[in-house]
Order: structure tokens, then sequence, then C-alpha cells
DNA sequence: AGTCCGCATTGACCTAAGTCAAGCAAACAG
DNA sequence: CTGTTTGCTTGACTTAGGTCAATGCGGACT
């Protein structure tokens, strides 16, 4: 790879605990690579044979039972990092859901050198605990929360990391922003059925709440009641 | 605390990593302490003060609303990790299960010696990127799996990670075990009430997959029956 | 032996969300 | 600009699981 150094990702991504000069030695392992919309990057049960950072665009995680129905474990933004070092088969697959840019590794490589640089696993352990987090306040989402609960959330969380990709001094609230994803993946991600998402999301319109001003685009237009509504209050 | 070598968990949990002069280091920063069932080590919401081994027993990480709803995150078994480590308040509440023993560090005492001993976070990464794998497995489950399915993976479940802390050469399947929660907690693992609960393991025992010799006693007679349900195929 | 008491089970009924089936509107191709 | 496609919304109806209310039962204490 060329110009980590003016990586937009630079700062916020795994790679600002590296130095100068071992950034540059990470750079030579990975290359820039362009995956589009619907594009998957690893298939569920694969085995693990790369990971990568996402510089621009989102990607999901999703997990498949064999007759069909899909949960998203996950979303990624541009500077998350994707996939399982250390072995073991990825229990989910990696599908673009915007066009994006990812930095890539080959696993055996990216762990080889993760292994001499305490730095850069003391950054992966962090995040991975972030996501582990994360990933427990969705539990109680999908096991306890209402369909509206759901919907409520997932826009004020979009909302909210999109906020952290661009620069959250000038907007630190993100009231007016395109879905990354269609009422499919909405549905795949809150464990409802897309008419139900549809039908929430209608309801958050006429309560105005909300406006949709088209199928991909989303204002908040009462943050406060969003909120209460989200935290199930 | 005085004898890490003779610990039960000693070549399971996150100490293995360790060289017996860095045991004996870190062994001096922690203490053993008992918990007894129903008694909570830390609280949703506070600043993460603790991390611990489990030595004995059972734990669960619990998320609750507002108005009282619960949803149980994970458990932990015998060898695993509790805690936040690195700052952050802890987003969930630990709770034993049953009476159990823990080997238990300030956070920041952890925190300092972790950095030193990148072997050590080496394997406390890949137990969390474990955890990260199984929540999301548990995602798909709260997400898309119908009751009786959440049932007998729950079964599955149990089974395999009781019989994991035991000695797995001696007995492979764990076809005989008590549970090591209420039918209420069963429930809030799973995203279902006390009486689907209830009602899904009677069913289970009249299709003669499973037997219920007491009220947290299990016997699974068709172990491979159980498994397809579990597996939603 | 009897009587609590805390769980667990069971039954009757209800409802949130799923299913099935039209419609509709923006995007797209000819 | 017109027909087609694709994704979204809406309506009518069904259902899995929740709610509410008894009832049952085993273990602890008198």
């Amino acid at each position: 790879m060329s110009d980590c150094e003016t990586c937009v990702v630079r700062n916020r991504a795994i790679c600002s605990a590296l130095m100068p000069d071992e950034l540059s030695a990470l750079g030579k392992l990975g290359r820039k690579q362009v995956v589009s919309r619907g594009q998957t990057l690893v298939w569920e049960g694969d085995e693990s044979l790369v990971v990568a950072n996402v510089i621009q665009g989102v990607l999901k995680l999703s997990v498949s039972t064999q007759d069909g129905r899909e949960q998203i474990v996950g979303v990624v933004f541009p500077s998350d990092f994707i996939g399982r070092p250390f072995g073991k088969e990825s229990p989910y697959g990696v599908t673009a859901l915007t066009d994006a840019e990812v930095c890539i590794f080959t696993r055996t490589a990216f762990d080889g050198f993760a292994k001499e640089h305490p730095d850069l696993q003391h950054k992966l352990l962090q995040r991975t605990l972030d996501e582990l987090d994360r990933a427990r306040q969705w539990m109680m989402l999908l096991g306890r929360k209402t369909a509206s609960e759901r919907i409520a959330t997932l826009l004020i969380e979009i909302s909210d990391r999109l906020g952290a990709v661009g620069c959250s001094a000038i907007a630190p609230f993100l009231d007016k922003f395109e879905l990354p994803m269609d009422r499919q993946q909405m549905g795949d991600l809150l464990g409802l059925t897309i008419e139900t998402v549809s039908r929430q999301l209608t309801k958050l319109k006429e309560a105005e709440i909300i406006e949709l001003p088209d199928r991909r685009s989303v204002v908040i237009k009462d943050r406060r009641r969003l909120e209460n509504i989200a935290t199930a209050a």
C-alpha cells in the first residue's frame, strides 16, 4: 500500500497505535480494495483468510439459518476493523451495504505483525471489547424491546455512528442522514419483517418525530422524543 | 493470593499465558472471593472497578430497561474472565447464578499488569473474540429463532459448556446435568417468558427428547433430534 | 404429619408482529 | 415518454408467544 500517512482513517483506526516506521511496515502488508454495494468480502463459515480496516462505506456482518432466515450481527463504519484474527473460521459473512473501500491484509500476515506489536494488539483488544459491549446492548434490543423501541434505537444509533465518522465538532448531532441499508436489511438487523419496519417508520412520521424525504433519507425532527422511545422509558 | 500453581483453572484461564514467576506476581495482586447464589458482584452502570477469573460456579451478565425488563447477555463458567478492563463503566451487571468462587483484581492493578505482559493481553484478546462470536450467535437466536429452537439451543449450549469445564476425555457429551438457573433466568436469557419456557420444556419431554427428573435437572435422551431442533433445520 | 412458601405448570384468552396479497411510486430501459 | 422493474407501503387476516389466573408440588420448618 502506498500512503498510510494520508489515510483518512489514520487517526481513528487501530493503525493509530503505530509509529510512522511501524505504520509503513504494516502498510507494505496491506492493500486498498474497493468493494461495491452488495459484494461479499467474506462468506459465513469460510476459513478466516483476511482481515481489514474500513476506509469508506458501511458493511454488514450477518449469520443465516439453513432455511434462509438472516440476522445482521454487526454493522461496521469507516475506521472499524473487520475479521477474525488468530485462526478460526469466520462465523459470519461480511457484505458491503454501500460502495466501500477497505484496507485488506491476509490474516496470517496481520497475525504475525500483531504479535510483534503489543500496542496494536492493545488497540485491537479495546475495539473488540467495545464491539462486545455493543453486541450485548443489541441482545437486549433483540430479546426484550418492542418494534417501535427497536426502530427508534436503530435511528439513534445510525445517526450517532455516522456522526462519529464525520467531524463531531461541526456536527455534534446528525439530524439528517442517509440510511446505509434498505428496509429488508433494517428488518434483518432488528429481528423484524420488512412490513413491520415500514409500518413503524410510518408511525414515527405521522407522530412528526421524523421525516422521510425519500426511501433512503431520514430527518430527526424531535430527537428527545425519539430517544425516549428508544430507551424504553 | 496464595496458591496459583494449584488453582483448578490454572491451565484454562488467561493465567495459562504466564510463566511461574509472572504468575506469582499476578497472584499477589488478586484474592479469592466467594460469591453466593444471587449475590451481585458488579452493578449495571457502575464504574468498572474490578475484574476477575471464575474459579467455580456460574454467573450471569445482565442488562435491564428502566421499566424492569431484563436480558441476560452472557453466562460465564469456570476459567472465564469477567469484567471490563481498560476504563469504561460496566454496561451490564454481574450476578452469581450458583454459589461461586472468583479470583478478583482491582481493575487498575490488573490493567497495569496486563500492559506489561503482552502474552496475557493476547490471551485476553482471543477470549474476547470468542465471547464476541458467541454473543453474535446469540443475536441470531434472539432475532430469528422460534421458542422451541431457542430452548433446544440453550440445552445444547449448557450441556457443552458444562462438559468443557469437566474432563472432556471422560465425558465427551454431558447428557445429564443440573441447570445453573431457574425458569425465569432461562426466559431472560432466551428473550421469552417463564410460561413459554415451561411449555416448550414440557413439549420436549412429551416428545421423549429430554427428561426432567426435577426442576433443576435435565437428561438429554435424543441428542440428535435436539440438535436438529436447535439448528433450525 | 401438617402447613407454608417459592417455583413451576397449565389453561383460557389476548395482542404484537408475522403472513399474504394488493397497490404505488421512483428509477430505469427501450 | 412509456412499459417494466424494484423497493416500499398499506390492508386484511393469522398466529406465536405473552398475559392473567388458577392449580400443583416438592422441600423446609414447626
